[in-house]
This record gives structure tokens, sequence and C-alpha cells, in this order.
DNA sequence: GGCATGTGTATTTTT
DNA sequence: TACACATGCC
């Protein structure tokens, strides 16, 4: 048991732990995956067998991770351990087990923005958002962020609404309509969305032999970020954890930045009420960032309301602060970025081992067209994601309707890639092949109507009075489409007719899922050339969507993986750099979450920015900024750097060149000469002297530079 | 009547 | 960039 030397005190106490329920509150930095996989290790060196192990992560690079370093330890056994996010393991668990709460195994899952399309779907069905009827009934993303909270925190949807989309309480009766239709159409056509695996996950814990028979699989479950769980899934891990059970969470309560995605920082606040006789382990030390950094973190921190209080401290002292850069607009701010990241490098610091983090995705644009333009390569991670594409969706929607011909929303997808062919027509012809609404079974209101395109319901009932339901009842509708096509108008009688025969070469399943994709590519092109105006750039990632489905041997896996799991996207504006070659790191702060590196580069420290002024609402919300503040300051090993621009243009006025002052962030304006140092940007510098103007008095003198007066009120 | 096409607008964070 | 909405075309 060498390895177990290498453990500091409180480390080796969370490893070793035998209480039944431990909460291990990990600091920034303080070797949390670390001590994850050596706490399976060390449960499989005690004789658990890894198979019985089960470890939730946030993502499932973080269990390959931790698993892999487990493996490094306790040998090739590890990797039998049960590894994966919430979701990706419910998959797993209902893929099996789905009957008990009436579920088909097959059943396919969509992702959110499928989700979207669908609430999108039968908004228009039930004639909601139809211009006239109501002035400001809430959009498709909206629905489903309202549908979303209320299913996952598990609330009222009249509180809901009240809370936090007030402006929407007035639509409350149609919203719930949509609800109810949702929730009705996705059962009865065995489709899935995220939410969903959580819930019948529960359902299953709780139900009568099965739920036992769960409980009883794993002798441990772990679970990592604790502090971005939802209600639901602790209900799950206290569901799963029945009788003699061990329970370890781990998570770090400073750093709970998803509460958009319902997670709730009470979850880990109250786990040692919840499971009594819990040990609480406190991880303090830090290995990764020198002293300064954790400093200027705590006091970030300090500011904030309850929580498990906690302080970093480091081995690693320094002379060098955090760096507040200002700036005098954006356009410099990149600037300073760029030198800065190619002054480092010059030292030695390689590009993959500098970030550049930002609170919005959009935050980075002007950024990357300077780094284009310098050519320094990078990438952007939390961009937008290689299935998000919208001719990846296209051939996932194909692949999903040869998977479960019911899926609805696939269907319609790829109906409406047809030439001819728009949302009414898809609707009917959906209807002729007998594509399950959930209304069918009888149980269905009849939907009230504004709007003037037949709704899939009454084409439905047009159906079965010709006879048509009754005959199709029970088939598949890709029975249907071979055997009793419908008939399409006659623009699209030719993609119509390639459809078909893509359907028929796919159905029987001679072919592997590479194969399928081939397959399906070959209808999909010629589509493809039509519809987009730059095919080649797109191209690419068929190739590559092929690649991934040569690794998998079944066509349901690959498709619920790249929804579960979905591949970062490597078609980015600068060119897909090659692996082994360098690169600068972009990402989202949330996107950031766990990683680290050398140099952290920190933008738009501004209010507004971070804070965002899309969550300056309550005090809850201004405390979660500051949380994404505090993750996006303990990255960084070396140094770290935040930007601030003094002053913002916004366009489309009529006046021309608007702009505004910025103010700092507010989590960091608190913050004294002790624990940041303030420079300005390097044209700001050279500016001063070439005008020989040394001293803060001087510059104000010279009338030149109104940005330069603000900058020296702030940092005097 | 329904589809394709053009224009204006708003855009947080993501399993 | 993607979406909602308005307008012209078959």
């Amino acid at each position: 048991m060498d390895w177990l030397k290498q453990l500091n005190p409180a480390q080796l106490e969370a490893v070793t732990a035998t209480d039944r329920a431990v909460l291990v509150i990990a600091g920034a930095g303080t070797g949390k995956t670390r001590t994850l996989a050596s706490r399976v290790a060390w449960l499989i060196g005690q004789g658990t067998p890894a198979d019985r192990i089960l470890l939730l992560t946030f993502t499932r690079r973080a269990a390959a991770e931790m698993l892999a370093r487990a493996a490094a330890i306790a040998g090739a056994e590890a990797a039998r351990v049960w590894g994966g996010t919430f979701h990706a393991i419910a998959n797993r668990l209902l893929r099996h087990h789905g009957r008990a709460v009436g579920l088909s195994p097959d059943f396919t899952v969509m992702d959110q923005s499928d989700a979207a399309d669908l609430m999108n779907l039968i908004r228009g069905e039930l004639g909601h958002g139809k211009a006239k009827s109501q002035k400001r009934f809430p959009r498709k993303n909206t629905l489903f962020d309202i549908y979303s909270r209320t299913v996952n925190s598990r609330t009222r949807l009249s509180q809901v609404l009240a809370r936090f989309f007030p402006w929407c309480a007035d639509s409350i009766e149609g919203i719930r309509e949509i609800f109810e239709t949702y929730a009705r159409r996705k059962a009865g056509q065995s489709v899935l969305d995220y939410d969903d695996l959580l819930l019948y996950w529960k359902a299953l814990s709780a139900a009568p032999e099965v739920g036992e028979l769960l409980a009883a699989r794993f002798d441990h479950v772990l679970v990592d970020e604790y502090q971005d769980t939802n209600l639901i899934q602790a209900e799950i891990l206290a569901a799963m954890r029945r009788g003699g059970r061990n329970v370890m969470a781990v998570g770090d309560d400073a750093q709970s930045i998803y509460s958009f995605r319902s997670a709730t920082v009470r979850n880990i606040l109250d786990f040692p009420a919840q499971f009594e006789g819990t040990r609480v382990v406190k991880l303090e030390q830090n290995y990764r960032s020198v002293q300064p950094i954790l400093d200027a973190a705590n006091a970030v921190m300090d500011q904030a309301g309850e929580r498990f209080t906690k302080n970093l401290f480091s081995n690693r002292p320094s002379e060098q602060r955090p760096v507040l850069v200002a700036s005098r607009d954006e356009a410099e701010q990149c600037t300073e970025v760029c030198d800065r990241v190619l002054e480092k490098h010059e030292e030695g610091v390689p590009l993959k081992q500098q970030a550049v983090l930002f609170r919005a995705g959009h935050h980075s644009d002007q950024l990357e067209v300077e780094l284009a333009r310098r050519n320094i390569p990078f990438v952007k991670y939390g961009g937008l994601k290689f299935v998000e594409a919208a001719h990846v969706k296209d051939m996932i929607a194909l692949l999903r309707v040869l998977e479960n011909p019911h899926d609805q929303i696939s269907w319609y997808r790829v109906l409406l890639l047809l030439e001819g062919i728009g949302p009414a027509t898809a609707g009917r012809i959906m209807a002729a092949l007998g594509v399950r609404t959930g209304a069918g079974a009888g149980q269905g209101r009849t939907p009230e109507r504004g709007g003037d395109s037949p709704t899939t319901e009454e084409a439905t009932g047009a159906a079965s009075a010709l006879g048509l339901g009754e005959l199709l009842d029970g088939r598949s509708p890709l029975a249907a489409m071979l055997e009793s096509p419908p008939t399409v108008p006659p623009a699209a009688r030719k993609e119509f007719a390639a459809l078909r025969e893509l359907i028929a070469d796919c159905r029987g399943g001679g072919l592997g899922p590479a194969a399928q994709v081939e397959r399906v590519r070959r209808f999909y092109e010629p589509v493809f050339a039509r519809i987009y105006d730059n095919p080649a750039v797109r191209l690419r990632d068929l190739d590559q969507l092929e690649t991934i489905a040569a690794g998998y041997r079944s066509r349901s896996q690959f498709i619920t993986d790249l929804t579960l799991d979905p591949p970062a996207s490597t078609q980015d504006l600068a060119g897909a750099p090659l692996l082994d070659e360098d690169y600068l790191i972009l990402s989202t702060i949330h996107s950031a979450k766990g990683c680290e590196w050398d140099v952290v580069h920190i933008l738009h420290a501004a209010d507004g920015m971070i804070p965002s002024d899309m969550a300056t609402g309550s005090p809850e919300e201004i405390d979660e900024e500051r949380r994404l503040l505090y993750v996006a300051m303990t990255r960084p090993r070396n140094a770290l750097y935040i930007h601030f621009p003094l002053r913002y243009y916004h366009s489309g006025s009529r006046l021309g060149d608007v702009h505004s002052y910025a103010q700092l962030s507010r989590f960091l304006a608190p913050l004294g000469k002790g624990l940041l140092e303030r420079q300005r940007s390097k044209a700001v510098r050279e500016e001063r002297e070439e005008d020989g103007s040394e001293g803060a008095g001087s510059a104000a003198g010279s009338g030149r530079s109104v940005q330069e007066m603000l900058s020296d009120l702030w940092s005097g």
C-alpha cells in the first residue's frame, strides 16, 4: 500500500473511510480526482468486486480519467467499475430493466434541442403562438426551460412560473396543455428526453422488486461533483443506497454553477442531514496554484453567503500576484491577450498550457478573429458541438427513424429534408404511416386550434376514417413506408422514393452501424447539396460520423452515445488543428470546470459580463455568478490575468458610434492592491512613455485619454 | 393552401 | 447563427 503514503492526511481519511456515508468537501485543486480514483482502487484492494462499485460523474471524460487512474493502482480490474454520468448509467440500467416501469428497451433518447423542437411541434398543433391568439406566448426554448425546471425541482408549474418566468404566468393553461401532450407523446413513442432518463431511473429504484434488486446491485456508490446535482439525482442516490450500501459524495459547494439546469447547492449542504452519521472530510490543501492566486480567489469567496467555509492553501509561494489588466476596449483586450499569450509562449509555456476563459460563448468572438489573423492556433471548448450542427442532426434523425419508427420528431426532421415537403405535408405523411402521437389511445382530448394547418391528431382521425388506422395499427411505420407508401406531392416523389430505398436497405439489420451510416449518407448527400451553400466543409463531419460509427457494434448504442456523450466539435473556424500540434484553449467557464492550465486569462471582468446581467435578478443568482468567477480564478497553476475593457461599443444606434463605460466586476472591485496587481494595457503604457508623461495627474492633463483618466480613478 | 425564400432580431451557461 | 415572421410562387 505504498501509494497510500502519497496522500495527505485528509485525502487518506477520505480514501479509507469505512463510514456508510462520507461527504468530501474538496476545494479547487485539492486532488479530488486522485482521491476518488484512490478510493476506487482502495475499495477494490479491500475485496469489493469492481462491478459492484458505481461511480457517477459529471462527464464521461471525468469517469474515464478516474478509472484510468484507478487502474494504474489497482490494475485492469478497475475497468469493470460502473462509471459514467447519471444519464449514461440511467440509460444502461433502463435498457435492461426498463420493462419494469413500462419502458420498451429500444427507446431512443433525444437531446435538448430535439425536445424543444417537439415542444414546438406541439405548440403549433395546439394553436398556441399563432399570431393573434396571444401576444407573447413562450417560445420553444423557454417552454423547454420551464418544463425542465418544473420536472427537475419537482415544483408546481404555477410556482415555477411565478418565480422564474413571471412574464409567462398568464399563459399557464396553454403551457400545461403543451406539457401534458408532450409527456403523453414521448411515452407513446418510446422517446426519452434527458430528464426522463433520471425520472425513469428514479421510478425504477422505487419499483417493488426491481428497486431492491437495483439497490442491491452495488456495494458502493460514489458521486463526483455533487454540488451540481439536482433534486431527482439526490433522490436516486438515496434510493440506490438502501440497505447496507455505502455512499460517498464529493464536491465543492463553492463551485456550484449549474443551477440553470436545476442543480441545487442544497444537495451538498444538506447531505449530512440527509444521511445520518455522515463523516465530513475537508480537502483544503491545494496542489495546483501558487498562493497569491488562492488568496485572491479566497477573497472573492469570502463575500459569499452560506457555505462550508474553507481556506485553500498551497505550498507554492510566489511573488507574483494575479494581474488585473485594464484595456481601453474590447479590441485592445484582444491584442493584449494575444501579446501575453505569445510572451508566455516565448518563455517556454506551450499554448496548450494556456487558456482563455469567459462567461458566455460569444465573448470570445472578437478574440477568435484576432487569433486567426495572427495565426495563433486555438481550440474552443463548449462552443457549437459536433452533434448540434444541422447536417449531423439530419444524419442522426435518419438513423433514429430506423431505430425507433415512432420517433416523431426524427420523422419530422427527415421529412422536412425532402424537396416539396413542409410542416403540413410532413404531418399528413406521419399520420398515414401510423406514427404514434399518444392521442391514438383515446385518452387524448380534442385539441383546440387557432391555426389553419391540419394537426397530426386531425390527420390521424382522417386516416382512421379511411380504415387506415386499423389497418396500420400495430404495424411499424417503416413497413408502411415500404408496403403502402402514402402519396406525396409531385416535387417530392424522387427523394421520397430514395428514402424508401434507404429504409429497405437498412431495415433488416444486415448492415453494421458504419455501413448504415454510409448508406444513409448515400441518400443524404444529394439532399445535402441542395440545402447547404458550402457542402464541402460540412462533408468532413459526415466522414467523422462514419469513423465514430465504426467503433460501435450496435446502432442503438451508437445513436445513444452520440446524444448522451457528444464529441466536441473539431471543425473550428481556425481549421482543425492536428492532434500533435500546439494550440491555445478557449473555453467558457462552465466547460473549464475541473481543468487546469499553467496560465489563464479571464476575459470581460466587467459588471454585466461577470456577473452576467442576465443573472442579477436575485441574490442566489448573483452568488452563483460569484462562484463562476471563483471557478475561473482557481484554474491556473502559475499565472492569472484578468482582463477588463474600460468601454464597450454598442451598435444599432442611429447616432452611430455609441459606447458606454464599464464597471469592474463587483466581485473584484473590493479586492485591494495586496491581492491584485493592476496594470494598464501595453498600448496605454506605450502611449504614456511617448508622452514622457508618467504619473496619474499629467495623463489627465493631456486631455487625450478619458479612459486613462478613468483607469486612474479606479486603480488609484 | 402550402412551400420556398428573404428579412429582421435577439443570443448565458450544458448533461 | 438560428429563429420567428412576412412575403411571393406553385
